[in-house]
DNA sequence: CTGAAAGCGCTTACAG
DNA sequence: CTGAAAGCGCTTACAG
């Protein structure tokens, strides 16, 4: 792979030279220009990144940790993030914690050892001490989706509590009475958030939260199922379950049809975040869609004005109930199209 | 950020010493060691990996550019991937080139700038120039899921063949005689590959396949949505949409639920690559699944025999039909069960 | 406008 | 076992 050197060499000027021609340094003569340029073009010259971050002390590169690569919500994240990041000039590395606290940790350690400029995280608990030293640290960052409570760190994601409010409404118009929730881990601020969105919801309505139907999932498909299961083996099963996030209710569903259930007719379902295939599923789930593109381009400027000395700024939006089929058909349908049309509700 | 030197000076040793402890070197004195870790702990420092790749030319760092990190079949890739490179001392940046050919030499050029120390490629054309030089530049490359002929670089991926066959013989079976198919990109092996194992099945069945019923899709969701609607509109449309990927299905659905028609009554459906929705959709779709994490496994063990100078070796796994409800009822129902149970065929 | 030189934080022969 | 020194490939004051 050839060098700076080599490229000086066969330009005939000085390494400072090819290097101020590389970074379009003002004061270059036009002939030096071209012939750094021909020679840059004879060898294929490509600058040594590794090299250059050593000097300059900036990698131009971002770090996103993610809960978990196989949920479509972070991956819709991670896209709308590398996009901007690539917008404003900037790679991004991205490390999967896959819901372990123990994987966040290793991802992060790693990018820092490799001096990425700044830090994008959804935590996966409440505060390792590594992702506390981190936070306190200077490394600039931001926490996008989950935050971590205490930490002077901005934060950008949606609040979910109008949509959820909008979500009971719907579900007590159709009938319902008993509400569960399959809950993401306490130690997450998703994870208690959505409980107590859903449980104060509840309570104006005079309805309870009992504990029993509070299952403790882990965001991920798994336990989505196996809650749900908890749920059918009670002596009272709830009418409907809330999963907090689209993956548990994947494995809600596992449930439901491995027991020859249906739904909604045997039981209700919703979910917490929105995803394509909730069209199509049998029957389309009905979902609270998080403006997830917007988030991940606003985590990105937040921490890139960080990065870059401005003062970033946290940033909360909207979630909204998007009523579909799964909770149960509208007590009293106005539709004159034999089946019923896809409702998209904006909360406020 | 403490440096090596502040470490040694804390020691009260040299900034070799602490080097040759920080990597195991086997000639340090006990004392030395000892005094070296606490200083280690006691400033909290981590070495520096841009200056160690620099000085030693390795990153230990693998590029992985997949052609689309919304596609569930790609992610899961990438968990593999990722897992199994962790597994062997190696991290991994993500590239996505989003079926864009442009996107995906921006990732290879971005990761071969930052050195990395081999790159794996699901490439998203027949072969970029900048593919072509790095494939043939000496840069440990293996391909996974899609190859570009005629290279000299291990290819990882799946044969889908046989289960393409066992696909046809299905629908052969259920009574369709009119199969379309929705292809990728045909400068893609797996865009064209898939066309033609589905077009050579069809003829054992005397079936013709024409252009009609062949439309060009790019991978992604919208194409799947805009060539069903052309075959629906077609004087004779097809029986049977085959989607030659996970996400065309979704845009196919799509197409088919905005006519309020329904899969299979009205079209049968069925699709390459299977993911866990497939299961829930309505109706469940029938599909053909990659063992993709092994796949993601088996590309790492390649790559990482060539950087580390061992022979790499191309693998070829068998993909598997699994049959579901989407292209209509078994004509013999034989299930004593009400609802017929899923069916795991596997191929040879 | 240009070049020689220092230095970023490491690793590793080379001497001792 | 240990340290002084060179060098990886760049960038950037500093002189001229």
């Amino acid at each position: 792979m050839a060098s700076i050197k080599d490229v000086a060499a066969e330009a005939g000027v000085s390494v400072a030279t090819v290097s101020r021609v590389l970074n379009d340094h003002p004061s270059v003569s036009a002939d030096a220009r071209a012939r750094v340029l021909a020679a840059v073009e004879a060898l294929g010259y490509r600058p040594n990144a590794v090299a250059r971050s050593l000097r300059t002390d900036q990698t131009r590169t971002l770090g996103l940790v993610i809960s978990d690569v196989l949920n479509p919500y972070f991956t819709t994240l991670a896209r709308s993030v590398e996009e901007e990041a690539r917008a404003l000039g900037y790679s991004v590395i991205i490390g999967n914690a896959d819901e372990q606290p123990d994987l966040q940790d290793h991802h992060v350690r790693s990018l820092l050892d490799r001096r990425i400029d700044g830090l994008l995280v959804s935590p996966t608990d409440g505060g390792s001490p590594l992702m506390l030293d981190t936070a306190r640290g200077g490394t600039p960052m931001v926490f996008v989706d989950r935050w971590i409570p205490g930490v002077d760190v901005p934060v950008v994601r949606a609040d979910g509590r109008a949509a959820v409010r909008d979500l009971v409404a719907h579900l007590y118009g159709l009938g319902h009475r008993r509400l569960a929730i399959v809950a993401g881990p306490a130690a997450t601020t998703t994870g208690s958030e959505r409980v107590e969105a859903f449980r104060e919801a509840l309570a104006e309505y005079g309805l309870p939260l009992p504990d029993a139907y509070i299952g403790q999932g882990d965001f991920q498909a798994e336990s989505g199922r196996r809650v749900t299961d908890t749920f059918l083996d009670l002596a009272e099963p709830p009418e409907v379950v809330f999963a907090a996030d689209n993956l548990m209710a994947l494995g809600a569903l596992d449930a439901v049809r491995a027991r020859g259930m249906r739904v909604p007719g045997d039981i209700a379902l919703a979910a917490f975040d929105d995803i394509p295939w909730f069209v199509h599923t049998d029957p389309p789930v009905t979902a609270i869609a998080q403006p997830t593109g917007e988030l991940g381009r606003a985590a990105v400027r937040a921490l890139v004005d960080m990065i870059e000395g401005r003062p970033p700024q946290s940033v909360t939006l909207a979630a909204r109930l998007v009523v579909r089929r799964s909770c149960g058909e509208p007590a009293a349908p106005t539709a004159t199209s034999a089946q019923p049309p896809v409702t998209n509700r904006s909360t406020s």
